[in-house]
DNA sequence: ATAATATTTCGTCATTTGGCGAAATAACAA
DNA sequence: TTGTTATTTCGCCAAATGACGAAATATTAT
């Protein structure tokens, strides 16, 4: 019950859904996620510690950048049909598309770039 | 996504996830789910107004009862996925068995009987 | 009609949530 | 070492949530 809650919790919030979405085809850096989604460095790092609380997604660091995907097999059952549910009811939805396309474009750009570019959007 | 959204509100709250189990065998009325949560008559009708208004759950009235139950097919697919979901990763939970146990009593009185109990418990 | 009663709606309050920027942390670069 | 930089943690604030009791609503009983 408790680790369906934290499953059910994670997914009460559509920016979260969003970003489960996202990481549908590929892991993604934080940064090119904050980039995707416009929100401050520190709101995304706590969505993402909320989804990876729930087992919804992992994490894995290289350099300085740390990527996060969907989980690797195997994994509980509960968060396995979660993710599906996510992936079916809302892959074909228009919020998705949009997002998948601005992600093409993140993608086109380096790590290095978009950092920088986030770096100064906050004045250094 | 909206749809969608409204599903995951409503079964991120603890309380609104065992109403569900509890609905899992039987229609409930309003006073017996009341009855078993232990929760103020208008702090359960909010929360079965948020399950339905998810379209997770149905209602019915009958004389002077409002009856809660699962819906009856067809049904959105995110809806039956939310509820097979739910059920699958919850039905065998120690919370789950706790709730059966104690809605068997609940359901052995006549609802007459439940309802005088609660009028009595606020001072009537 | 009038009273009784099951449920819902409304207003209030305490708690939780989600946003941000500043500071801390961790890893690389010079 | 010292500085740079990607991410996380922390403290704060505004908004949303979940609890309640009182009042409103709707239906049955007298």
């Amino acid at each position: 019950m408790r680790e369906f809650m934290a499953i059910t919790k994670a997914l009460s919030d559509p920016g979260r859904v969003r970003i489960l979405l996202a990481l549908r085809r590929r892991e993604l850096c934080v940064c090119q996620i904050t980039e995707l989604f416009g929100f401050a460095p520190s709101t995304m790092s706590k969505h993402l510690s909320i989804l990876h609380h729930a087992g919804l997604i992992q994490s894995r660091k290289t350099e300085r950048w740390v990527h996060y995907r969907l989980p690797d097999q195997p994994v509980p059952a509960a968060v396995r049909e979660a993710l599906d549910w996510v992936h079916q009811s809302l892959a074909g939805t228009t919020e998705a598309k949009a997002d998948t396309q601005r992600l093409g474009k993140i993608l086109r750009m380096n790590l290095k770039e978009i950092c920088r570019r986030q770096c100064r959007r906050r004045g250094c």
